[in-house]
DNA sequence: ATGACATGGAAACCATGA
């Protein structure tokens, strides 16, 4: 199973770079995020042509999770039970079964600064997030838990680490948040970078900073052993994030042999 | 660097991103 994840900056302003990415990189299961896209407005018909089955979770103007599969595309859930919202629950997680994995599509809330609501809601959605997956973990599934954390798990992952000391995605309470999805028995699938030494997945759109590789590393992949044990290679698709208009966030690819399932 | 871009929806700016 070749897997991705990939934060689009909008579905609707990417769809060509989308489609072309697609046709190239034939991906079997693929967990997009700020899709921002309207309910309904999803572009089920293009993606369909590649033979791509959707489910979508959908908030209007901000946020949008979804999976695209051409491995089957059931069980679809939408949210998760003890979701916390600002105030309302927001369109951040999705997730389906395809070819026997449980696919799992997040989009983290940014936290905006440590001393913001945003930021309690953040470690808030993390805690019943993790409560959410426990079950499907414990239960030996193979689950791949993919997405935009925003978080850097660790200082290698941060172009420039003084720069953050006060912000966001590095504190060590979202850093904890990130180590208990991984006690709960999730791997964290480092991709390799292709260029540079850090396999950073996010580069800021202004002032030159994915020219000069001022990254970091804060989409994820963490997939539970049954899967993980089976990974054979992931990598940044950073060529994605070059030209003209692309996201500001690079795909992640893994491509891994998962265990099979049987065909009722 | 309290900036720089980019997006969508509303309105010819603003909230959000990280």
């Amino acid at each position: 199973m070749r897997l991705a994840t990939w934060n689009v900056n909008s579905v609707k302003a990417r769809l060509p770079r989308l489609l072309d990415w697609l046709a190239g990189t034939a991906p079997d299961v693929v967990c997009l995020q700020e899709t921002k896209c309207p309910d309904g407005a999803f572009p089920v018909a293009e993606v369909g042509e590649l033979g791509y089955e959707v489910a979508s979770h959908s908030d209007g103007r901000w946020n949008g999770v979804a999976i695209l599969s051409r491995v089957g595309l059931t069980d679809v859930t939408v949210g998760f039970p003890g979701e916390p919202g600002f105030p309302q629950p927001e369109a951040r997680a999705i997730s389906a079964t395809c070819a026997g994995v449980r696919i799992w599509s997040v989009y983290v809330p940014n936290g905006r600064a440590v001393d913001d609501p945003h930021y309690a809601y953040k470690l808030a959605w993390f805690a019943a997030l993790r409560d959410a997956l426990e079950p499907e973990v414990a239960a030996g599934r193979p689950v791949a838990v993919c997405g935009d954390f925003n978080v850097a798990p660790t200082d290698a992952d941060v172009w420039d680490p003084a720069l953050f000391a006060t912000s966001t995605h590095v504190t060590p309470a979202e850093r904890a948040a990130l180590a208990a999805l991984r006690d709960l028995g999730l791997s964290d699938v480092v991709p390799t970078p292709m260029k540079g030494p850090h396999p950073y997945t996010y580069w800021d759109y202004r002032a030159g900073m994915f020219h000069q590789n001022k990254g970091m590393r804060i989409d994820l992949v963490y997939a539970s052993a049954p899967l993980a044990t089976t990974v054979r290679a992931a990598y940044v698709d950073r060529e994605a994030r070059k030209g003209k208009g692309p996201s500001d966030h690079a795909p992640i690819v893994v491509d891994t042999d998962p265990p099979a399932v049987d065909t009722p």
